[in-house]
DNA sequence: TGTACATCAGTGAACGCGCGTTCACTGATGTAC
DNA sequence: TGTACATCAGTGAACGCGCGTTCACTGATGTAC
């Protein structure tokens, strides 16, 4: 079918039965995660041949790249949605924050497929690239706005240095990474910054990891506020305008 | 057997048996993951029957929670040794934060099973708590001594707050949290520490869990740079006295 | 508009595989007298 | 020290299961003339 042309009743057909597949699937990943799914339990439940699932993904790897792509997708999604917002960039950095986190906590077997160990046999294609990178864009965008819009730092030394912790120099190592992220995803961001960003980044998703895989229980009963901590902290360290009185999410 | 004993020849044909057992599988399990550890394949590789197993493991997931918990002896033994280093208490944390991650590098898959995505189906008893509590209790104990020992802050404001971002009141769900964790693993440590540690404390796992999970290929191209710095942003956010001039591993 | 042919979604049987676990058994090791 | 019995590590066959993938096929849909 070239593009534009009007889709016949087999193209049409096929692209449902394919979305079948997918929600299907994606609703087994839900229930058992990435190792519990099954071609022939997806195409059991929806009815059909287990050979026949072939006529759409080549493969059960295929069909996990989908998936991954999927997920991936859905949480940038979310994530621009919620860089979208109203207003300062400190405000809106944590709208996204909570954003990330919320969409992790409802579809945890989706979050833990693309930020958690590697399934085992199975390679990430270059495919999966371009969905990976929308989350990070969004937190990227909002520094380079901060850096190029009207929010300016509140304690800038005038080398873009954030204040407090941090102060120090960059090691050479540590210069050449994030002049590399900067050139990639955000031009005009002084490099102390870009370097802050990356350890901030980190621990964002490192603490929704812990959160989801059983690592705070025990340790942080409020596991929203500890959240909103880190989240002030990490504002803090980016050096971004204070978000005014107490931002709390709900 | 009774504790003091002798031990028969059984007795301790059983134990070398057993740690042979766990040795093929600490083998596969490093080759495989969690995922394609399997009974047969251990017994295939070690000339036995596959039945013999259950002689020693009552079933899979037995064997797997003893593999979990010899993963968080291991990284607990190390960072406990780290611990012991000589040195100012902030380089003594570089060095317990570089150890930890050395261990991860070197084991991958062990550091997958007890830090990554939860194996689907597998629900880790009560028996792991105690082994897995070793590593953050060398880090808490740093934190310990900083403020029962010598070792003073050197910007503390009278109230135990770190210097710079994080200055903030603590809301009261974070409060909570600080006192509760502080009263288990941190006594005599301010609540605005502790807090502070708990987001240090995910902030490493986290980077650590990127590297290892292919998140920072394309981004921090020399990750060992990145490490260092975010240790050195967290030194600074502990509050912890200088470590003085540029500590470098290797 | 009608016909002949090409495309292709979906079928159902089969291949070959590996898995965890059970069970009746054997023979060596350990123990009580 | 020797004998009778109990313990228990290890065997090998079997159960029952689910998996990914292949393949020749059928029949409905689409296309070219």
């Amino acid at each position: 079918m070239v593009d534009g042309a009007i889709p016949t009743a087999r193209t049409r057909a096929r692209a449902l039965v394919r979305a079948d597949i997918l929600a299907e699937a994606r609703r087994q990943l839900a229930l058992e995660g990435a190792a519990g799914l099954s071609l022939r339990a997806v195409t059991r439940q929806l009815g059909m041949a287990s050979s026949a699932v072939y006529r759409y993904f080549p493969s059960r790897d295929d069909l996990l790249t989908a998936l991954i792509i999927e997920a991936y997708d859905a949480l940038g999604a979310v994530a621009e949605e919620a860089g979208r917002s109203a207003g300062s960039i400190a405000e809106r950095w944590r709208t996204v924050c909570h954003a990330i986190r919320t969409w992790a906590l409802a579809n945890p077997h989706e979050y833990a497929l693309i930020y958690g160990s590697p399934v085992p046999g199975y390679r990430a294609p270059q495919l999966t690239i371009g969905p990976a990178s929308r989350v990070t864009s969004v937190l990227a965008g909002l520094l380079v706005e901060a850096h190029g819009g009207g929010d300016h730092l509140p304690e800038d030394d005038g080398e873009g240095r954030p204040s407090g912790a941090g102060r120090e120099e960059l090691s050479r190592g540590m210069e050449s990474n994030a002049r590399h992220v900067a050139a990639v995803a955000m031009p005009g961001v002084p490099l102390p910054i870009v370097a802050m960003s990356l350890v901030v980044w980190t621990q964002l998703f490192g603490m929704i990891s812990f959160e989801l895989f059983g690592q705070l229980v025990g340790v942080t009963e409020d596991a929203e506020a500890f959240f909103d901590h880190a989240i002030s902290v990490a504002v803090g360290l980016l050096g971004f305008r204070s978000a005014g009185p107490g931002y709390r999410s709900r």
